[in-house]
DNA sequence: CTGAAAGCGCTAACAT
DNA sequence: ATGTTAGCGCTTTCAG
């Protein structure tokens, strides 16, 4: 192992001297900087983190909460993934690692803030946690800088997508499409995640807006999220009103399961009922019909989420709350039945 | 923060012993460790891993090299996000963290064996490397213990897909369903990534055992493993041999582009040509016809890599090499034509 | 502008 | 069975 000491030796300078050169830290001369630089380099010197996140107390690690007990897909949920994604390049660009934190680490109970001391960590994200969980809010309360990108969480700065306006999207574009009786389907709300209320908000605003009737027996709340949960509350709602000609789903795995609702009894989608669904999953456009559906901007939120933590780490005001435009994605899912209500 | 200098002055022993009774080395008396373990978990005493990566120059930290260089999914990929969840499990199980490893962290060009001394990451596994990759080389010849998921690496364990078996099952599928015509649609093969040729070498021996005709021109190999690669290759191999009753691609994706294929020709999917993938896509059970395919079992491969890693950490001997089975996922799209072809 | 001294939290080796 | 001493690699005062 390479060390400063490596590097003083050969130069003739001393330890304390070549870690300045190093860190550009204390006015050193340009000359004997720049002879300390080069030595590095020819002799391949790597900074080892250990020693100095000891002396500085800094580790330049971001821990990531990612756990998975209610979405059950592991890192291929297509919003969680995405994220991941882009902010462990926009992190890296800034000198950081990410680590996994976890409630249960090596040997015995813990907590994600036992792993933080643990590790020493600098930052946390939290991308997709567990659904209650009070180990986030002994972390929110500790001074360790977080962020959020999927759940609103007392003390915990916040990027997620513009749910309401996405809603109001949804409703909207029925609308124009010559639909008069829409129903949703919500998923699971819980304190902390709410975009499925939000959307439902946005979605109830436009149709008040537009003097369309809609009530509480044209929502089906599911339990969770899958195909299957959309297929029984679509039923539900079918059932109490079978003259819905629309229908926004609060997912695509539950829009596609309520779409094989209606091949099951032989009503034909997109013909005689329409679909938005909500993630741009990627079966999504391989399913017949194509779902039309809203995309949520990963890059963008991931990248928001990482300049908020760098600001937070630099000791710099943040913004508590960022919201960001989803994309709208048309497909085949909505049928358009304004001319046909006119004959 | 909480020091074992802090256990040390309540208890009235010295650090290094509180570090024994911590640790469990060193002889100490019963009554001794008992004190001071209670004493450590009374005021919240966590060890600094950075302190001890220091002096024991064991971080345990395992670093994941994971790029995206050529299936563009990110953590959606359902082999690699799959083994990737159930690695970190099992790892954390064993006291480790993981950390994504990069090829330009921090600032300037460096490599994963540099990002490796300046964490002293412990091991590294290799999930989803770039295509060609010299800085794998450099860690491969390093010594630090590494193994790999998917890619055949001189110098890395291995634990992958029994790919061979595979394809001899996909053929004998086919033929036992009547088939006598068959073609596959191969993926990019590289130096280090040879499943889809693996796939292929299976196929043609049972091909060959049950007396069917094949050559090169019933094989086509897409530059990537996207839909459109799909369409245009089979669109390809169907201009050469358009008597072909069967299709095996080296991924659901191309399978499903192969189909959208015949579809946009007017062929009827399975009823005319029946298809094999490879990889069990969330997507394929939602296409139709809903895909016949290979489920590589993730799990498996990320319990045994772990327990590799594990293993070479200890300094034990592994087994360089390890085969797991896939899955093969009967659906809906290869039709039984044994009947059609008897009258 | 550079060096000397000290310490971050922990453990290894040796003594007692 | 417990304590002493020393040091991991780095940075931070503070002197000069």
């Amino acid at each position: 192992m390479i060390t400063i000491y490596d590097i003083a030796k050969k130069t003739g300078y001393t330890a304390p001297t070549v870690s300045k050169a190093l860190n550009g830290t204390g006015g050193l001369s340009a000359s004997t900087r720049k002879k300390i630089l080069e030595v590095a380099k020819e002799i391949g010197y790597k900074p080892n983190m250990a020693a100095r996140a000891l002396t500085t107390k800094k580790s330049f690690l971001i821990g990531i909460i990612y756990e998975d007990t209610h979405m059950k897909k592991g890192f291929e949920h297509p919003l969680f993934s995405g994220i991941l994604s882009k902010f462990r390049i926009e992190m890296e660009n800034s000198g950081y690692d990410l680590i996994f934190l976890s409630k249960s680490f090596g040997f015995g109970k813990t907590s994600y803030l036992d792993h933080c001391v643990h590790r020493n960590v600098d930052g946390v994200v939290v991308i997709n946690p567990a659904e209650t969980d009070s180990e986030i809010l002994e972390l929110a309360s500790s001074d360790i800088p977080c962020v959020s990108t999927n759940d609103i969480i007392p003390g915990i700065p916040y990027v997620i997508t513009e749910n309401f306006d996405a809603g109001y999207k949804a409703a909207e574009y029925f609308i124009q499409n010559g639909h008069k009786k829409m129903c949703y389907i919500a998923g699971p709300s819980s304190v902390y995640t709410t975009a499925s209320m939000e959307r439902l908000e946005g979605f109830k605003k436009c149709l008040s807006e537009n003097q369309i009737c809609f009530d509480e027996s044209l929502i089906e709340t599911s339990p969770s999220w899958f195909r299957e949960n959309g297929f029984n509350a679509m039923e539900k709602i079918w059932k109490r009103h079978n003259d819905v000609t629309a229908v926004f789903a609060a997912n695509d795995g539950m829009a596609i399961g309520a779409m094989e609702y209606f091949q099951s009894i032989g009503v034909s989608v997109p013909d005689k009922v329409s679909f938005i669904g909500f993630d741009d999953e990627l079966f999504s456009s391989y399913f017949t019909p194509t779902l039309t559906t809203f995309r949520q901007n990963r890059a963008r939120i991931a990248e928001i989420a990482a300049e908020i933590l760098c600001n937070r780490l630099a000791g710099l005001p943040v913004a508590d709350c960022v919201r960001v435009d989803a994309n709208f994605i048309v497909r085949d899912s909505v049928k358009d039945i304004s001319k046909i209500s006119i004959l």
